[in-house]
DNA sequence: ATCAGTGCAAACGATTTGCACCTCG
DNA sequence: CGAGGTGCAAATCGTTTGCACTGAT
């Protein structure tokens, strides 16, 4: 069997690596914060022949997933589904309510990843991973209201 | 004209406030969680001629969060929405992802409210509100699975 | 009496699924 | 070659909306 170097250095093991995945992980990739499915499949050049169908964005996005290659988040807004790449650990976002822009946080205000919690409430209760969204007005739309 | 007392002893000024209202405002006080739409319409009972249309039921918690009675959040899980009584301030919880229970935290982990923000990323962002959702196995869940 | 609130059914948008065909490994 | 992946269209689910009727103030 001939010995071929992969293109893209890191991939799952054991499922197929598909143009239509790789491109799925690309736009992910570049993505400088969640999409949609919807977006992702709006990111699609048409010209390409690379319109691949919205069911297949969203089986892809299951996959990855389940490989823990992706986040997958609802939060309050538009109520779609957002998907990132699960990079260097968790990412916070700091939502503007006026613009919906989502900054995300250059360091999480929290420190308590799979620890034990201490609150009377949820006594016993094993934290394995937690998100964190704060909501208020980013520099931009305050300046616009400012008058 | 005469002067009646109003059995509720608080609702909002300026709304009719109909069996449906009282009831859907009713069961979220009772409840120990936040609910969707859909849980709140099981819970009227059709034997007492209450099951009110579902579009209702969307109607009220849409008038009910312009008022601000109440929150409004859709999270990781089962991507439905919940609604729950916007109470003393607000409310956190830990989810379980293995039995998917909401339990409220008796305190914020995170103090932060209305405040300047001090992330490199997000210069400038005042906070006005927040979220957190802690994931991660219950006590319960732990047990069960623990053979 | 009036107009906001309701019920019903139909519309809607995001996501999922069944099935035949295709393609990676 | 064969199992897994894809495309297409139809189904599903939660949620929203149009319209005629009802009921709270």
């Amino acid at each position: 069997m001939i010995e071929n170097k992969k293109d893209t250095s890191e991939y799952p093991n054991g499922i197929k690596w598909t143009k239509q995945r790789k491109r799925v992980y690309q736009i992910l990739d570049e993505a400088t914060q969640p999409l949609s499915a919807a977006q992702i499949y709006s990111r699609l050049d048409s010209e390409e022949q690379e319109k691949y169908a919205i069911s297949t964005i969203y089986r892809i996005l299951a996959v990855f997933e389940e490989l823990r290659l992706t986040d997958k988040t609802n939060w309050m807004g538009d109520g779609r589904i957002v998907y990132e790449l699960h990079r260097t650990g968790h990412t916070h976002y700091a939502v503007c309510l006026d613009c919906h822009r989502r900054i995300p946080l250059e360091q999480c205000p929290l420190h308590m990843n799979a620890c034990q919690l201490h609150d009377s409430q949820a006594e016993d209760f094993v934290v394995v991973s937690h998100k964190i969204e704060l909501y208020g007005y980013c520099k931009d739309c305050r300046a616009k209201h400012m008058d």
